[in-house]
DNA sequence: GTTTTTAGTGTAAAAATAACACATAAAATT
DNA sequence: AATTTTATGTGTTATTTTTACACTAAAAAC
């Protein structure tokens, strides 16, 4: 149910519904969880504020709804303007509307997550120098309602991993399969069983090894693997796809 | 990140994500997929407009948010004025925000979904006149983007179903193995095994089968059942709780 | 050549899920 | 009074999935 202007309002329902005033418009603002991965931790990257409320002080990335942009566009906009990267994982979370979650002034703000991989892409951003990656337990206090956004960002991420091929956004190209257990062991937080996992991996069938090694970790060297796309649209079209470690 | 106001702006990056305009502000609404069940099928609430834009076609109900609200005290406010019940579970499932959404003007609105058992309730609200109970599979074309919240609001029903006790929201509070099952078909859309539901629902140890009996719908009668919600409180507070059928 | 480190591999037990059919109660009908 | 009708209620077995678990191999470093 969208708007009355200036149409004659028959009803009681409609004047309670229907009607709106001017002065209840709101600035929508978008916040950004980034995830990174650097082949050992998941990171998330924060910036410290050099602008107020809260000057100096740790929180997500974010900006404000524009007229002529969707929230998909602004989240995309937001991550661009200040890391330089395109072509990112994002995916909207939750819509945050305490009445004084910002204290300045009445905003309502919607949470996206990003999925990079950290040592692909490096930044070419402005405001690189303010920003910093953290790990998931490690970081610091944050302004407003941030922490809480992280949880339930984090907690999406934990059930599309298992959906979705989505952990593969936070590699390399070509990873090895310690790295890919690394990856979903810092997503689930929890310790996973090595030959298990493999076997498991190896059963979903949308990875391809190739002849070539990893050598920067490992004496004896591990084989690389790439995520087959193709091969997993195809699966997803005829059987979806989910899985559980 | 939240406003900036009339602080001076430091950087480029601050004008571009932290600078808003006025003419930015937007409308934010709040859309009601409301859940019903009759003892046998899952049904969806909509009413006929009888305002602009769109009057006389099939809608979601829903209306604006307003400055002194947030937006789950929004969604009950719109269910309790159309139908006048209260105490509903209720839960926001994601925001819409594409531009020209609304042909009339710019609205972002964020979708709610509601449990309500039909024939234990009924309604005092306003407007109950041009309010309808549709099955989920002959719903009325509605408009704007409204078949779309309704599809992500199923998909997040069924999911819940699996992990909260939340089909007992939508029957009443006694009632039979029968209409539990029937519940269940309705909400993930399969058949399900007789024998096989029971046993799984019995595994939970969350019901109280008792001595009554529902005599309406068979000559035998089948023995009415209630939730435990201590029990599941404790059980979830120990295990978690979730299953698979 | 000895040590060190990570890669790589298979099987068996346990648990969860899926498949499946008949007897019973009680009212309604004849 | 006997028969028909209708939905209830109940257990076992096969299959699949998940979990637990330990040693050899390769290569470099010393």
């Amino acid at each position: 149910m969208e708007k009355a202007k200036n149409v004659e309002l028959t009803t009681e329902i409609d004047r309670q519904l229907n009607f709106y005033q001017k002065e209840d418009q709101v600035l929508l603002a978008v916040d950004c969880i980034i995830f990174g991965f650097d082949k050992t931790n998941l990171k998330i990257l924060l910036i410290k504020r050099n602008f107020e409320p809260e000057k100096g002080k740790w929180s997500l990335i974010g900006g404000f709804l524009k007229k002529n942009e969707n929230l998909d566009q602004a989240a995309t906009r937001v991550l661009n303007t200040l890391t330089g990267l395109s072509d990112i994982y994002m995916e909207q979370v939750y819509t945050y509307s305490k009445v004084d979650r910002d204290p300045g002034q009445r905003t309502i703000s919607v949470a996206y997550f990003a999925l990079i991989d950290v040592d692909s892409h490096q930044f070419d951003g402005i405001q690189i120098d303010s920003a910093r990656w953290f790990d998931l337990d490690e970081a610091p206090n944050l302004i407003f309602d941030h922490e809480e956004m992280i949880r339930k960002a984090i907690a999406r991420l934990q059930r599309r991993a298992m959906t979705m091929p989505i952990g593969f956004e936070l590699l390399p190209e070509k990873f090895t399969m310690r790295q890919l257990q690394n990856l979903y062991e810092s997503i689930l937080d929890k310790k996973l069983d090595k030959r298990n996992f493999i076997n498991k991996i190896n059963s979903l069938d949308v990875l391809v090894k190739l002849d070539e090694k990893d050598m920067t970790v490992s004496r004896k060297g591990a084989y690389l693997y790439v995520f087959d796309k193709e091969k997993y649209e195809k699966k997803v079209a005829e059987d979806g796809f989910s899985f559980k470690l």
